[in-house]
DNA sequence: CACCGACCTTGACGCAGATCAAGTGATCAC
DNA sequence: GTGATCACTTGATCTGCGTCAAGGTCGGTG
C-alpha cells in the first residue's frame, strides 16, 4: 500500500536477536543490510498480501501483529497462524510465486521487505544465511506440526491452554510479561485457529478464570497459574 | 540400519521428474548425482528417523511408503503426514538439529540418503537446486496449511474424501490409476492423520460404499464417482 | 450525550463423532 | 491345518462441542 524507501538497517534493528539476522557476526550482518528493500506500513485490518497474488519478497515484521489464514472455495476458512515482531511471513509464496494465504495485520502494523530472489542470491555467498533460511523453512514446518496435534488430538481446554501458553511464551522472548497479555485477536479468530467456535473460546476462556487459572477482561488476561495451563496441556482425559 | 554403499545417479532415476532433480538440465543433474550419498532400506514397520535423533540427512524415497507423526509427552501421538515415491522427508530436523517426529515405514522401502551439509554446499553453486529446495520446503508449508483446514473445520466425510482425493491424485502422478488404489496404512492411520476415531473412519467408507461413490474391501479401494467426492469436500454444510 | 455496531458472554438444546462392546475376516507362525 | 493376533465392521449409547438465541459491554461517531 504504502512502501517507504527509506533505508533500513538490520544491523541496527531491535529485534537483531529474533529475526533474520540471528546468528550472523558483524560482517555477515551489514552484507544483510542490503536484503532489506524497503518498509511497509499496514494498517489495522489491512492486508500484507493475499491468495493469489504474485509471490515476490518475504517480509520480517518490525512491530505489530498479523494473522494468516487460508480459504475453501465454498467460503469457509482458517486462520493458520498468528505472528508477532521478529517473526518472518510470506513462506508459502515460495512453491508456485503466488501467495495461498492472506496475511492481515490485526493492528497497526510495519514490516521490512526482503525481495526473495535477494536473500536467494545473497544466501548462495554467506553460509549463515542460507542456513538460517532453512531454519525459518523447517521452524514453520515444525510448528505447524504442533498445530495438526492440537487439532488432531486435544479437547477445548487443551487447545486453549497450548494457545495462551505459546503466545505468553513467545510475548515473553520479547522482553514482555510472563503472566499479562493483550490478545490482538477476537475470539471468533481464536476459535478458527484451534478448530472451535467462538462460543467455545468464550465459554473455556470462562472456565479457566471460574477455576482460578486466568484473569479474564475482554482482551486483557493475566495467567494466575501456568503449572496449571501445562498441566491440562497434557493430561489425556483425566479432566 | 543397512547403508549399502552402491552409489546411484539421479540422473538416471526414474523418479527424476518427481524427486530431488525437477527443473535441472542435464549438466545441473549429473551435478546433484554427487549428494546421494547411499541408500538405506527400511523394512515394513520399520523406522528410517525418529524424534530426537540427530538430523544429518533428508530422505528421498525410491520405493515404497511411509508415514511421519509426532507425540506429546502424554503419549497421545499425532499422523502427519503420509509420503510416497519421490517425496522428500526429515525437513522436521534442520530447525534443532535433531527430529521432531518419527518416520516409520508402511511397507518395505528404500530410500535415497541426501547429507543435509552436502545439499546446502551445492545448493550455493547450483541456483536451480538451491530455488528446488526451497520450493520442496515451501510445498510442505502450503500442504500443512491444507491439512490445517481441514483438521479445523472439515466434518468426517469431508476429510476422508479429501483424503482420497489427494491420495488418489499422487499416486496418478506417479502412473497408477486414478479410480484404484491399495492403503498402505490402517484404519487407525488414517483416523489419527484425519483427526478421527478408527470406528468413525470405518464408518465413513462404509457409507461412501452405500452411496455408490467408492467400492471397499479392506484395504483395496475403487472410487466409482470421483465428482461425489469432491462435491463433498466443499460442500459445507448441505449434507 | 445517545446511539450504533462490533465483540463477547451465557443459556438451552441437538447432533456428530467418541466410546464401549461384540463379532467377523485376514494373516501369520508353527 | 490350527490357533493366535491384528485389523476391520457394526451396533448401542454417551458426550463435548456446535447451534441458536438473547442479552451485555465497550468504543467510536454524529
Amino acid at each position: 500500500m504504502n512502501p517507504l524507501t527509506i533505508k533500513v538497517a538490520c544491523s541496527n534493528c531491535n529485534l537483531r536477536e529474533l529475526c533474520m539476522p540471528v546468528g550472523l557476526n558483524d560482517e555477515q550482518l551489514t552484507r544483510i543490510d542490503e536484503i532489506v528493500a524497503v518498509r511497509r506500513k499496514v494498517k489495522r485490518g489491512g492486508t500484507l498480501f493475499h491468495n493469489g497474488e504474485v509471490f515476490t519478497s518475504l517480509y520480517a515484521i518490525r512491530t505489530g501483529f498479523f494473522k494468516t489464514c487460508v480459504a475453501t472455495e465454498d467460503g469457509r476458512d482458517q486462520v493458520t497462524g498468528f505472528q508477532m515482531a521478529g517473526e518472518i511471513i510470506g513462506l508459502d509464496g515460495i512453491v508456485n510465486d503466488h501467495h495461498t494465504c492472506d496475511a492481515v495485520a490485526l493492528e497497526d502494523a510495519e514490516v521490512c521487505v526482503m525481495p526473495f530472489d535477494r536473500i536467494e542470491e545473497l544466501s548462495r555467498e554467506v553460509t549463515a544465511l542460507q542456513h538460517h533460511v532453512h531454519k525459518i523453512m523447517s521452524r514453520e514446518i515444525v510448528r505447524e506440526h504442533g498445530v495438526m496435534l492440537l487439532l488432531g488430538s486435544m479437547r477445548a481446554e487443551e487447545r486453549l491452554a497450548a494457545f495462551l501458553l505459546n503466545l505468553v511464551q513467545r510475548l515473553h522472548a520479547r522482553g514482555f510479561s510472563q503472566s499479562e497479555l493483550v490478545l490482538r485477536m477476537t475470539r471468533e479468530e481464536i476459535g478458527s485457529y484451534l478448530g472451535l467456535k467462538l462460543e467455545t473460546v468464550s465459554r473455556t476462556f470462562s472456565k479457566f478464570a471460574e477455576d482460578g487459572i486466568v484473569e479474564v477482561k475482554q482482551r486483557h488476561v493475566r495467567i494466575l497459574d501456568t503449572d496449571a495451563l501445562k498441566r491440562i496441556v497434557n493430561s489425556q482425559t483425566c479432566s
